[in-house]
DNA sequence: CTGAAAGCGCTTACAG
DNA sequence: CTGAAAGCGCTTACAG
């Protein structure tokens, strides 16, 4: 068991407060005294309690970080750039994983507390509603990421869905497709953000004179890449099949690619795709997958400083932060494809 | 701010003693007393505070999970069957990365405390050592996933690797390849689980009559994607190149796969590929990979339930847990190509 | 069935 | 520069 404070002074023949001193680098300690309190500390192999010290101190040092699911690589990838980032500032966050279930959601981010501990959460939810948010009870800082949830009056961090995803669209359409699917919208999520990006989809089509036609908005149960599979089999079995497909996600595009290489769909050939997040696996599939890359490393720090400045009791109005974004074409929407360029050289259309 | 157990018992006129058994659901309550407090208990929307608690207690009860890098997907994977299976042991487990790096193995693994509160710890370490496993002070139990490191006397919970490793490269053979590559023995990592992965792709050569040309044995920094493209370019400028490659992990595989579609190299017909992991993705890639799939809901289950009776006091001696796992043959080591399958039927061989 | 009180291991005004 | 003491918000033997 870890000598405590108090065996630590009875040791060393001084009191607690000074054993505190020591421990926690306060300047006005005698060296000799510090010296021999050190000495005793070394030969306890004396481990601060940090409950205790949480628990005097009313705050844990620990930041929640909430998503739905760890497995899915946009949230891997976002996760590990908050914690990077987290880092820098000497905060230590922790990942706290939900499944998306609203029970969960609501119980770290609405009732704070929960067997977790934190002192501030960022949250990446998606059943989480506005009414939850105003029925929020926890007085922790609370930073979102990803999501607006209307009314919530919460600071958030986000890239424009409706101009990227009219960017994506635009794209297909700028390099002569015509009959442009879209893949994600929800089904029972609340997904403010499958809206915006259908939004901007139509917006899109609309600009350039082309019809919006609701056979090609494909609504999926999740974001997976099963879904994107599912998604592809029914719009190819459509009358009139797409040329070109907007997924909400990169996991969707890449049930999307793998799909239409078990049919003998080409891709770009007979069908273009863009994805939307830019995850690592898109960079590496076959075609490789044009996408829209929102700026995690600015989403991971606009989201973090926000945090450390409530917690330094920053009283402003919730924020609305914007990161940036970028389309980042591959082979999926129109470069050479990637099968064997020497054999087959396919230039962009 | 939240109202505390004092200030319910004063509303409420009974002592903190009787709000502390409503809010425990302590069975010995007069239902008039409970009914009485209960009612203080929701007009002050009490919240227990878990710090002063767990400090009481002597614990937290969150259990930490240490992974080198979030976004590697089999640890995301991993991951998650973990937290699936401690929240049906009713444990909160939290999940901490490292990075990889030592000194932060070290901080949460050997000196246990550090800022986080863990009352036990189940971790993947790559850089942790028996020397700092020997210098544990932390008492909370720990088990390992994945690496044995020996001498630790630390339970842990793995496949057999050499098993694994030989059966890998025994599938390549008896599909009658003769110029096999191994990809992922380390440069720089201690490492065991790539010396034993070797050792099983040397047996089974051996055991083939098949010579083990140490060129054909590419050490890598990493084991991502980007070091199995790399690692390909230098296989594929050998004077006489493989004509199979064992990848000790399914990044590695992915980057190989992606690499040799740019070179033109046709796989499974010109290169076979095997992977280790069974990570997602290899279900998608074109080609789907090859692998062997170690059984991560085993993995996790009797990880959990180890620590479970560890915390529950038992003091038997160190386990080694063995999860069972599998060869999965796909299309990269000889199944029907993906690209189009009717245009291009390509049987086994 | 309930109250008064001790104590978990710290930090920190308050004195000196 | 250091000591004696209070108190963070709980839980839990000890009485009654």
């Amino acid at each position: 068991m870890a000598a405590t404070l108090r065996e630590v002074a009875e040791r060393a023949g001084v009191s607690v407060r000074t054993v505190s001193n020591v421990v926690n680098d306060y300047p006005h300690v005698a060296p000799k005294t510090r010296a021999i309190v050190q000495r005793a500390l070394d030969e306890l192999g004396y481990q601060p309690n940090p409950l205790a010290r949480s628990l005097r101190q009313g705050r844990s040092g620990l930041v929640g970080l909430v998503i739905p699911e760890l497995d899915v690589p946009y949230f891997a990838e976002l996760s590990r750039a908050v914690l990077h980032e987290a880092r820098a500032l000497g905060l230590t966050v922790v990942v706290d994983q939900t499944d998306g279930e609203l029970a969960r959601e609501r119980e770290v981010i609405v009732r704070g507390q929960g067997s977790a501990m934190y002192d501030a959460v960022i949250a990446s939810p998606v059943s989480l509603t506005s009414t939850d948010l105003k029925a929020r009870r926890s007085t922790a800082p609370l930073i979102l990421i990803g999501e607006r949830i209307a009314g919530g009056g919460v600071d958030h961090v986000m890239v424009d869905n409706v101009a990227a995803a009219h960017d994506a669209t635009a794209h297909l359409i700028s390099s002569g497709r015509r009959r442009i699917a879209a893949i994600g919208e929800s089904w029972n999520r609340p997904a403010t953000t499958a809206h915006l990006r259908t939004e901007g989809y139509r917006a899109a089509l609309t600009a350039a004179g082309l019809p919006v036609d609701p056979e090609l908005i494909v609504a999926t149960r999740y974001l997976h890449r099963a879904d994107g599979v599912q998604a592809l089999d029914r719009l190819m079995s459509l009358a009139q099949p797409p040329d070109a497909i907007f997924c909400y996600n990169d996991l969707l595009a890449l049930g999307v690619l793998h799909a239409a290489a078990h049919r003998g769909v080409r891709v770009p050939d007979d069908l273009a795709v863009v994805g939307f997040d830019d995850i690592e696996d898109g960079r590496y599939s076959r075609p490789t997958l044009t996408t829209i890359s929102p700026d995690r490393r600015q989403i991971a720090r606009l989201a973090v400083e926000m945090l450390q400045r409530r917690l330094d009791g920053d009283t402003a109005p919730a924020a609305e932060l914007r990161a940036n974004y970028q389309l980042i074409v591959r082979e999926s929407s129109g470069a050479a494809q990637s099968a064997a360029p020497r054999q087959r050289p396919t230039g962009g259309r």
